[in-house]
DNA sequence: AAAAGCCCCTGGATGC
DNA sequence: TGCATCCAGGGGCTTT
């Protein structure tokens, strides 16, 4: 579910409310992606210092070493005073001084990792092959396009593997190509300068909107304080196979690219 | 080095 | 109603 700006509305809406807090207790339901790293207890009595976010990553740095967390495909976050009994999807929880932050994830590919420190082991691994943040000043056209020269992949998989530019998944990939009028199975290397600009501002202009909206909810994503997303009613061609485009009135067409669905509009995206 | 497949897991929708 | 099949917002790992 959660690309980058479901991760960032979820930062946004613990963030301020955790930090400062003392962990109280920590508590594992059925495993996750990874094993948490090191034993819950370790965990106790440690300050959270703050909350970032790397890619569709969630950083909790805490007094001494940090929390990686990634929602996976069905994850969410809820932080409060009071939360109800923790249910049969509930993997991960931690008490605070502040409220406790619960990890829900039915499908269990997210994950809870302890590192050490910010640039050890788990932490490097997982972030080190990371691309550039896409609502940063880092990403520029210049950038980006030498970024894909070297790609002779579809554009919508070398956008989704994210050692190019993060936070873009499937459903947003889709999107920004048809806002640049990019056929998602062009070859990334080929595209001119020109049309690596229209994309690179088609994704800062699809993430910065759906960010706005508090994200995209499919089916459970909610913020950490349980708000949904509204983005689903924006999307102008994802999980809309046969139906009028929305400038063109063609039909929209999927297919399939490395076992994901791609959406696009063979009129508006015709190279 | 990069591309393509595989797989982790559960649940909801669809079809017979 | 019951059961099988397919599909789902991710991404690390292994194989080409």
């Amino acid at each position: 579910m959660p690309e980058l700006p479901e991760v960032e509305v979820t930062r946004l809406s613990f963030a301020s409310r955790i930090e400062g807090a003392r962990i109280l207790s920590v508590r594992l339901g059925k495993a996750l992606r990874w094993p948490l790293g090191c034993a819950p207890s370790r965990l106790v009595n440690r300050g959270v210092l703050g909350v970032r976010r790397r890619g569709k990553y969630l950083l909790i740095d805490l007094d001494q070493g940090l929390l990686l967390l990634h929602l996976g495909m069905s994850g969410s976050l809820s932080f409060a005073k009071d939360l109800p009994a923790p249910g049969r999807h509930d993997h991960f929880e931690m008490v605070t001084t502040q409220g406790t932050l619960r990890l829900n994830d039915p499908r269990r590919f997210g994950a809870v990792v302890y590192a050490d420190a910010q640039d050890a082991g788990a932490a490097r691994t997982l972030l080190g092959r990371l691309g550039v943040e896409p609502l940063t000043q880092d990403f520029d056209v210049d950038r980006f396009h030498a970024g894909l020269k070297r790609r002779k992949a579809a554009i919508k998989q070398v956008l989704l593997a994210g050692d190019v530019v993060v936070g873009v998944g499937n459903i947003y990939a889709s999107e920004a190509l048809f806002l640049a009028g990019i056929r998602p199975t062009v070859i990334a290397a080929r595209l001119s300068r020109p049309r690596v600009a229209r994309l690179h501002a088609a994704i800062r202009d699809i993430l910065g909107r759906a960010l706005a909206s508090g994200g995209t909810t499919l089916r459970n994503f909610a913020s950490a304080s349980g708000e949904k997303g509204h983005f689903q009613f924006e999307t102008m061609v994802y999980a809309r196979e046969g139906e009028p485009c929305r400038v063109c009135s063609k039909a929209i067409k999927s297919l399939r690219q490395g076992q994901r669905s791609t959406f696009y509009c063979p009129q508006c995206q015709k190279a």
